[in-house]
DNA sequence: GAGATATTAGCACGACCGTTCGTGCAGTTT
DNA sequence: AAACTGCACGAACGGTCGTGCTAATATCTC
C-alpha cells in the first residue's frame, strides 16, 4: 500500500534534505546559485558528497529545490505576518513594511534572496529562470491584490493604476535592499519607508488616511 | 629615455587586452563576474590561457579591469549623449531616458551590467565590491547633480529632496531593466517611462513644464 | 527472525579551474 | 649585428567541480 505510513528512513532523508537546503539558501543569497557546490555543502554539513548528491539527483535540481525553499521562507517572513491585518490600505502598507523588515533583518544573510539570484539568472534561459520568474510574478500579484483590496475598500482612488503603483513600490523596496547591502548602510531603508508612504498617499482617496499616518 | 616612443609590441598587447575585456563584459553581464574564466576567454578569442592570464596577472585583476571597462561603456552610452542637453529639468529627464534606452538596446547583452554584477558582489567584501560601490555612487551622484541643476534653474521646487528623488528614479530604472530581462518583455520600459515622468512632475515647480511634455 | 528498500559512504572518472614555468618570437635599442 | 624587452605559447601543477558506480548500514514489511 502507498499510504502515508511513517517511514523513519524517508523522514531522516527529508531531514538531511532540509538541512542541505537551509545551508543552500544562505550560501546562494550571498554568492548566488552557481556558487552552490555539492562538495562544499557536504563538507559544511559533515556529509558525503554522494550523499548530498543522491538527495537531489543533479545540480540543477538542487538549485530548483533551493529556490522553492527560499520561496517558502519568503512567504513565511513577509506575507504571512500581515495576514491578520484587515484588507485595505493598511494592509498594503503593512506588506511593504514587512518586506523592508525582512530585508533589514537579513532573513537571508545576503539580503533579499530573490534580488541576488534573479539578477544572476534573468538573462539565462532555463528552468531556474522560469522558477524565479514565477516567484517574481507571484510576489507582484500579491502586491497588486493588496492594492486592489485597498481600492475596493475605498482607500485608493478608483482610477489608480495598480500595476504602475505596485511596480513603483517594488522598485523602491528592491533598491533599498540593494543599496543597503552594497554600502552596508541603514539609510536606504529609511528613505524607502518615506517614499513608499508618499507613493501610497499619492494614490489615496484621503491623503490624511490614518492608515498612512 | 622614457618618452612616448611608439612601441608596436605594447600596442599589440593593449589591443588583445581590449579584445579580452570586450568579451569579458559581455559574458559578465549575462553570467556574472564569477563566470568569467580565463580558459574560456582564451578559447573564445583563439588565444592561449597563459596569454590571457599574463595580460592581467590574476583573476581578480581581470574582474576589476572588466568593471572599469564596463564603466567606460556605460558612461559613453548613457551619460555622454545627454551632454549637449542644457542643464535643467530637461537634462534630468533626458538622463533617465538615456538610461532606459541603454538597457533596452542591450548595450550589454544581459541588460544593465551593473545590475547583474552588483547583485552578485554586494554581500561579498573585497576590491570588486568596493569598485562596484564606487560606480554606484558615481551614477547616483550624476543623477543628483542633474536634479540639482534642475532645481537651481527653477525646474524643481526648492524644497525637493534630491536624494529621495534620485533614489526613486534609479529604483524605477533598475526595476524596469530587471523585469524586462527576466520576463523578456518591453512593457516594464513603458511603465518606467510613465513613472519617471510622474516622479519628476511631482517635484516640478510647474507640472506643465514643456520639458515634461 | 528473513528479506526488501532506501539513505548514506567510499571511491574513481573526466573536465575545468587558476596559476606557474620555460621557451619562442617580434620589435626596439645600441 | 647583438643585446634587450615584452607578448604569447604549450605543458603541467594541485584542486575542485558534477556525476556515476558499488558497498555498507539502517529501517520497514512480513
Amino acid at each position: 500500500m502507498a499510504g502515508p505510513t511513517t517511514d523513519g528512513r524517508v523522514l531522516r532523508g527529508e531531514e538531511t534534505r532540509r538541512a542541505v537546503l537551509r545551508r543552500a539558501v544562505s550560501i546562494a543569497s550571498v554568492e548566488g546559485l552557481d556558487a552552490l557546490s555539492i562538495g562544499r555543502l557536504a563538507t559544511d554539513l559533515g556529509l558525503s558528497k554522494s550523499g548530498v548528491f543522491a538527495g537531489f539527483g543533479s545540480k540543477e535540481e538542487l538549485q530548483l529545490a533551493t529556490v522553492r525553499a527560499a520561496r517558502r521562507i519568503f512567504a513565511d517572513a513577509v506575507v504571512a505576518p500581515v495576514a491578520d491585518v484587515p484588507p485595505g490600505l493598511a494592509r498594503a502598507r503593512a506588506l511593504c513594511e514587512s518586506w523592508l523588515a525582512y530585508s533589514r533583518a537579513r532573513v537571508f544573510p545576503g539580503g533579499c534572496f530573490f534580488y541576488e539570484v534573479t539578477a544572476e539568472f534573468d538573462a539565462r534561459p532555463g528552468p531556474v529562470r522560469d522558477a524565479l520568474a514565477g516567484c517574481a510574478r507571484e510576489w507582484s500579484d500579491t502586491v497588486v491584490e493588496a492594492l486592489d483590496a485597498a481600492r475596493t475598500t475605498g482607500g485608493l482612488r478608483p482610477d489608480t493604476d495598480l500595476g504602475d503603483l505596485a511596480f513603483a513600490l517594488i522598485a523602491v523596496l528592491e533598491t533599498a535592499n540593494s543599496q543597503a547591502v552594497l554600502h552596508d548602510e541603514d539609510a536606504p531603508y529609511e528613505r524607502a519607508g518615506r517614499l513608499l508612504l508618499r507613493l501610497l498617499r499619492a494614490g489615496a482617496t484621503d491623503p490624511a488616511d490614518p492608515a498612512l499616518a
